[in-house]
DNA sequence: TATCGACCTGAGACC
DNA sequence: GTCAACAGGTCGATA
């Protein structure tokens, strides 16, 4: 099927869709390695319904060439979404050449390779970091489609897959149960993903909001960081990392730094940064008031985040994915010119298949009960 | 309040 | 075919 694509000059340095689509910040991006395209469902704008959304880089002209499936309308408002989920008003180039550089001599090596943070949904940020703790992104990325494919809504189905919507918490908890998602293979975290699901609802209905989005959106207005992240950690299986993502790639923070094990090595490493114990103290101390932060922070970490953020200032959080992707560019597949390797779509036809398969046995066995039943 | 083991699963390294 | 001082954490028991 031929579309009509729109287009965007954008310099691969400033955007390289492979470094940001698969790196592990989204995980429902699928890529077509026959037609050198990405595609994923997503909301356009404030619109609450989900579309197709097919994107691809013309690297020899600099061009995004973008088009979303079935709808016929507006093409410039899925620019404008576009420019705001890839968040190209930020100059990666400015960020290297007036930020980061100046005040690290880790960048002047490095050049901008089209890594940039993603602004994105903040529910599908939760629940998908969620999924993330202890796990690869290969699992995760599944485990997404999973949801999606098993408790979301068919949008529509594109050269034989089929394009679901990321279920609402609403959905969540009226469709799955954790003895589901544990079938599917969550692990553990089903049970984290029904409990969060449940908050959430709750919290909505608590505070007269009916969306995930704008719900979560509004524990930020006219709060400190602190609060928020608090906020977040209330939800089961959220700790400080996780919020920090949902923080930084669902909610803006540019100044937020994800302290996990690579970051904290490359603090520790490249930046002897080490907390004493009056560090650790002031930490203590500033979280006293805040019940969930001092039960789930640790303060060695938090630390580390801060003193990121000193060095590298409001965008702490971009010069963050900048360095990550470096760092684990030999562990996660990356090639040596700093492109992450693209994950097959044959992965995601395999496991549209295995849904396929299961949601026909799931038929034949509904038919076998009604037989029974006429049996009987 | 600090520490530490348990938790699901499987890609990928190794033989 | 096997296996793990795995892998982009979090929770809860214990001392």
């Amino acid at each position: 099927m031929s579309y009509k694509f729109g287009k965007l000059a954008i310099n691969k340095s400033e955007l390289c869709l492979a470094n940001v689509l698969q790196a592990g910040q989204s995980f429902r991006w699928i890529w077509d390695e026959k037609l050198n395209q990405y595609s994923t469902t997503m909301k356009i704008g404030q619109q609450e319904k989900y579309s197709v959304v097919i994107l691809r880089q013309d690297e020899e002209n600099e061009i995004l060439e973008f088009v979303a499936v079935g709808d016929c309308g507006n093409q410039d408002a899925l620019k404008t979404h576009l420019m705001k989920y890839f968040r190209l008003d930020v100059s990666l180039k400015h960020l290297f050449d007036n930020v980061w550089i100046p005040s690290d001599k880790a960048f002047a090596k490095l050049s901008p390779q089209g890594i940039r943070i993603l602004a994105q949904e903040p529910w599908e940020t939760l629940i998908s970091f969620i999924c993330s703790s202890n796990n690869n992104i290969s699992r995760i990325t599944r485990m997404c489609n999973s949801l999606c494919s098993n408790f979301g809504n068919l949008i529509t189905t594109i050269d034989g897959v089929a394009y679901h919507s990321f279920p609402t918490s609403e959905e969540l908890t009226s469709r799955a149960t954790e003895a589901k998602l544990r079938e599917l293979g969550f692990g553990y975290r089903a049970k984290y993903i029904i409990e969060t699901a449940r908050k959430l609802v709750k919290d909505k209905a608590e505070a007269n909001i009916t969306s995930d989005t704008t719900y979560l959106q509004s524990i930020c207005k006219d709060a400190q960081y602190e609060d928020v992240r608090e906020h977040l950690m209330s939800y089961n299986g959220v700790g400080p990392k996780v919020a920090d993502c949902v923080c930084l790639m669902g909610l803006h923070m540019d100044g937020i730094v994800p302290v996990d094990v690579h970051v904290s090595r490359i603090a520790k490493r490249d930046y002897q940064i080490s907390a004493n114990k009056n560090h650790l103290k002031e930490l203590r101390t500033k979280y006293n008031a805040l019940p969930i932060s001092r039960k789930k922070i640790n303060p060695e970490l938090d630390h580390i985040r801060l003193m990121l953020f000193k060095k590298w200032g409001s965008y702490a959080g971009w010069a963050q994915g900048v360095l990550f992707s470096k760092e684990i560019g030999g562990t996660s597949g990356s090639t040596t010119t700093g492109a992450i390797k693209k994950r097959k779509w044959d992965m995601i036809k395999e496991t549209e298949a295995i849904v396929t398969k299961q949601m026909k046995l799931k038929v034949e066995l509904s038919d076998l009960h009604i037989k029974e039943a006429k049996i009987d």
